[in-house]
DNA sequence: CGTGTTATGGTCACTCTGACCAGAACAGGA
DNA sequence: TCCTGTTCTGGTCAGAGTGACCATAACACG
C-alpha cells in the first residue's frame, strides 16, 4: 500500500539571504544527508494540516507562515528504497528569519550554497523539491506582492530592494526598482512618519507599508 | 489508510474550440454526474504511468499526448465521502481531435460550456480540477510554443491564431498576431510548398512549421 | 466582374524598460 | 568645519514591445 506525506521546504530572509530549514532524517540509514521536515498524512487531516504539523514537530516552528502552499508532488517509486511513498511538497515562507528549535536537529542553511550541493547530500529526492521551492519564491515575486509580506512594516525600498536581490540573487538598480514600485498600483503606500537611514549611513530613505494588493500589474520581471 | 488516486483532464482543439474529456463515474451513486478519467496508483507505477493507464482504460484514448503534466494534488479528507482518497491532478493536451472508444460512456464537452456548469453536476471535486486544468492552458499558451504542437504541421498563421482563441475565449487582432509569432525566435519557420487558402476562402497563406522553441521569448501575452 | 473573405505589410502613439546621470541628505572622520 | 562615503531620489534618453488601425494583395464564388 503506498502511503502519502507531505514535505515542506520553509524559506525566509535572513540578513539578506535567502535561507531554507533542513533537518536530519529520521532512518539512522540516512545519517550524514539532510532532508526537508515531513510528516505522514492522517486520515482526518488536510494537507495543509500536515505542512504545519511537520514544521512545528521537527523543528519548533509554531509561528502560522506567510505563504503555504503546494509545490508539486512526487511519486516516483523508488524515491523511498523502503517503501512506496507518494510526497505531497509544499513551499512556506516566513516573515522572519527562522529559530527553529535544536532539540530536533534542525538548521538554517543558505539556499543559494543548497543550491550547489549534490543530490547525494540530501535524503530522497528532497534537492529537487528545494530547488523547485526556490524557483517558485523566485517566480512568485515577479508576479506577487509577497516581498512586501517578507519585511516587517514599515520598510524603505531600500530594504524591499535587498528582497529582492536575496531571492534573484543579483543586483537591482535602485532609481528603475524604485520607479517600478511607485508605478505599480497597490504595491506599496507611504508611510507617516520620520525617514530613517540604514546601518550604512545614506540620505535617510521614506518609509512604506504593503498596499494591499497581491498581483502585480504591470509585473516585476527580473533578467533571465 | 489514505489512497492514492490520479485523475486527468485532458484537453484538445477540435473544430476551432477547446473541449475536455469527461466520463461518467463509477460508483452508482455519483450517476448523473460527470467525471475525469481516475485510477488507483498501483504500488510500482509512476504516477505518470497511472495518468496514462486511466486514459486507456476509461476512454480507449492509447495515443501518447503533447503534454501530460501535474497540476496539484487535492487531498481534502472529505472531498471522496467513501474514503480518504489523496488524488493528484493531471493535465493531458492532445495534438488532434479526441475519439474516445463509447464502450465506458465517454463524451468530449466544450471547455468554456464546462466553465458555467455549477459544481454539483461533477463527481468529487472535478469541477476545480478542470477549472485548474483549463486556466493552466491558458497560462502555457502565454509563455510556450504549446499551440504549435496542437496542429497538425504545416499550419497557417491563421490556424495558429485560432487555436490561441479557441483557448483565450477572445478574437485576436490579424495582423499583430502575425507580427509577434513572427518576431519570437524559434516560434515557427516558413514550410516550402505552396500557399493554401481556407474553408472560407480568402488570400492563400503562407505555411510554416514548429520553429523548436519551448519557451517564448518575448511571450505571448494575452489581455487580462 | 464585382463582392466577400482572409492574409500580409505598414503606421502611429503609447507604455515599459535598462542604462545612466546628478543632486539631496545623512554619518563619520580628518 | 570640511571632506568623503553612502544611500536615496528624481530625472533623461534610446530602444523594445504593444494595441488600434488602415490599406493592399490574393484568392473563391456568384
Amino acid at each position: 500500500m503506498t502511503a502519502v506525506a507531505v514535505d515542506v521546504a520553509l524559506l525566509a530572509i535572513d540578513a539578506g539571504r535567502l535561507t531554507v530549514l533542513l533537518v536530519e532524517p529520521e532512518p539512522p540509514a540516512l545519517a550524514g544527508t539532510w532532508s526537508l521536515p515531513g510528516r505522514r498524512v492522517r486520515d482526518d487531516e488536510s494537507l495543509d494540516a500536515t505542512a504545519l504539523r511537520a514544521l512545528g514537530e521537527l523543528a519548533g516552528i509554531e509561528r502560522p507562515t506567510v505563504l503555504l502552499e503546494q509545490l508539486r508532488t512526487y511519486g516516483e517509486p523508488t524515491r523511498d528504497p523502503r517503501a512506496r511513498v507518494v510526497s505531497v511538497a509544499y513551499l512556506a515562507l516566513a516573515g522572519s528569519p527562522l529559530h527553529p528549535s535544536p532539540a530536533p536537529r534542525a538548521v538554517v542553511a543558505d539556499a543559494a550554497e543548497v543550491l550547489t550541493w549534490p543530490a547525494e547530500r540530501f535524503a530522497y529526492d528532497h534537492a529537487a523539491i528545494v530547488a523547485d521551492a526556490i524557483e517558485r519564491v523566485r517566480s512568485r515575486l515577479e508576479y506577487t506582492a509577497l516581498a512586501t509580506a517578507l519585511l516587517p512594516a514599515p520598510f524603505t525600498l531600500g530594504e524591499l530592494r535587498r528582497v529582492h536581490e536575496a531571492v534573484w540573487g543579483g543586483p537591482l538598480d535602485p532609481a528603475n526598482f524604485r520607479r517600478k514600485v511607485l508605478a505599480t498600483p497597490g504595491f506599496v503606500v507611504p508611510a507617516d512618519g520620520p525617514a530613517v537611514a540604514g546601518p550604512a549611513g545614506g540620505r535617510p530613505a521614506r518609509r512604506y507599508v504593503p498596499g494591499g494588493a497581491t498581483r502585480l500589474h504591470p509585473a516585476m520581471l527580473r533578467d533571465r
